[in-house]
DNA sequence: CGGGATCCCAAAGGATACTG
DNA sequence: CAGTATCCTTTGGGATCCCG
């Protein structure tokens, strides 16, 4: 019903502004919790979408839906529907997908590298700083 | 009937296996709001708390405070604290940090690369299905 | 200046039921 | 199977006041 899109962004910066380019647009973007996860599975390719909701433990059926079909408007997801019984319908990355998940697998290599150097981080910090929290 | 073939599924193996290939690890850590603005920020060099707050348009003191001691607690950032009157801190990133601002700044290339391809889907989508939502 | 402690709200997202 | 439609809970984060 409502076409709310996203949050009221508040959206300080201008065309590049002083600074920022381009960062807030991709978190805007790809921020919320599935997204990247959904763009990650779908690189291994061609997946229906019970076969996402399978592949990415935890996410429910209602955010598996808003989520592909943001990335579909946006141009990252292809959406083809069989109109068969029961329906049937596939999702596979476009080029630009593609090329977002070659990046977001940059991160994730960061990710795996430095995953236990900062475990250890937060476990010395914790115990340097008891009692304190950061939630 | 046949159609239902939800036998096996093939489950192509990523360069990970099945999971997520650490990809929801940095998620939980920088997919919040102003985490990677505050990366971002400081991989242009030595910043104080209010600089920081001044260059990054929007943040509240309290979601600053909160942000800094996340990543100084993951060993992204370093903090100093000199004990003058009134109080001055220094934050700046870690070699880690700095490792992953690099990263970032790849993600932030793709989002200025794919912006405007991105907008036009939108619009197109939008216009293809109107009044549908996405929120 | 650099925070900490509270209060509070909008929004993200989970659970469930229903449908073509 | 692939969604919609509601309801409801959690929580991220803003606003405000206080303090060394």
């Amino acid at each position: 019903m409502s076409v709310t899109n996203t949050a009221v962004t508040p959206q300080v910066d201008g065309p590049c502004g002083d600074d920022d380019c381009g960062i807030r647009d991709v978190l805007d973007r790809l921020g919320d919790r599935w997204s990247v996860l959904v763009v990650v599975e779908l690189a291994k390719g061609v997946r229906r979408f019970r076969e996402l909701q399978r592949a990415i433990p935890g996410i429910s059926q209602r955010m598996l839906t808003l989520t592909t079909k943001r990335l579909w408007r946006d141009g990252l997801v292809e959406r083809i529907a069989y109109p068969t019984i029961p329906p049937q319908v596939e999702y596979r990355l476009t080029p630009m997908g593609h090329s977002l998940a070659t990046t977001i697998a940059a991160l994730a290599d960061w990710s795996r590298t430095h995953k236990d150097t900062i475990a250890t981080s937060r476990d010395h910090w914790d115990k340097a700083h008891p009692s304190e929290s950061v939630s």
